[in-house]
DNA sequence: TAGTATTCCTATAGTTTTACTGAGGATTGA
DNA sequence: TCAATCCTCAGTAAAACTATAGGAATACTA
């Protein structure tokens, strides 16, 4: 597994962020029920992304979670990194001293190819386009959201 | 994390079984010493690469594992399959009912489109090009190899 | 300024996966 | 027979994942 349930919760919380709109802020239960998460759950997710620039954040009544960026200028990138840290193919090695074994040097390279291919191809993918995506997707009524 | 420890411990044991050449068997107790890897653990790596038909055993005296196949026609992903199974970028989900939420026909799709992406880098790259790429490295003598 | 709704923060706990380790049995070749 | 080697199963320690709990802090409203 490459992506944690946690960041697919907090890829989806941003989809629905970019739905919500952003003339008042959405609350973290709201947001929770509508995408069939533990309001507790979520709401650590969301501190996440406000840390991570992505939310801002009023507190009190009627207060509740804004994007705080366009949804053009966020990305899946932005999103995995605040949650799960820098993309990883491998767990961390750390060499510590070991002697170098055959085959270090091709698999090294190869492994930074795979992690700089899904670096770009999450880096491509802006969250305008997921929720259009989503939208057109819906356009012909076949899906049953939550209200 | 996306390729476990042990997965890359196989992909390091098949390069070195290509290192090895086919004249005689390489024994399990060899193939982790030269990789700096438990004997225990390499044992049960190179049983499932047996049972995955990269790999041939030998038992008794003068036994151990032989290549299956040419180095060319074994892929990163016959390795990878054999020892993590398919690939996924999400842990199992398996949607037992629950009503959607807005984002899943986007979301689902862009992790396919990922899982594709990699299966396709994973497939493309064959233990001939690894080996070589890894003797064309070490041509100058640079890396200190276990012997 | 008091009350209330809401967010913010830290700690912890249960479950699953990973990464081994240990013990011993099965098979083969000399 | 005996030594070498593969093979299998079970157990364990650590890490990662997926939350849950409880209360402190804050902003808004009356």
């Amino acid at each position: 597994m490459l992506v944690s349930k946690k960041n697919q919760y907090a890829i989806r919380a941003v989809i629905e962020f970019v739905r919500h709109g952003t003339q008042v802020p959405a609350k973290a239960a709201d947001v929770a029920r509508l995408q069939g998460i533990s309001v507790r759950f979520m709401e650590i997710i969301l501190n996440d992304l406000k840390r991570g620039g992505i939310l801002e954040s009023r507190r009190g009544a009627e207060g509740g979670y804004l994007l705080a960026k366009k949804p053009k200028d966020i990305t899946v990138l932005d999103v995995i990194q605040i949650i799960d840290g820098p993309i990883k193919v491998l767990r961390e090695n750390g060499s510590n001293g070991k002697p170098d074994y055959f085959g270090k040097v091709a698999t090294e390279a190869f492994w930074n190819e795979i992690e700089n291919g899904l670096a770009e191809s999450f880096t491509s993918k802006t969250f305008d386009v997921l929720y259009e995506e989503e939208v057109k997707a819906n356009s012909n009524g076949t899906y049953n959201y939550i209200i």
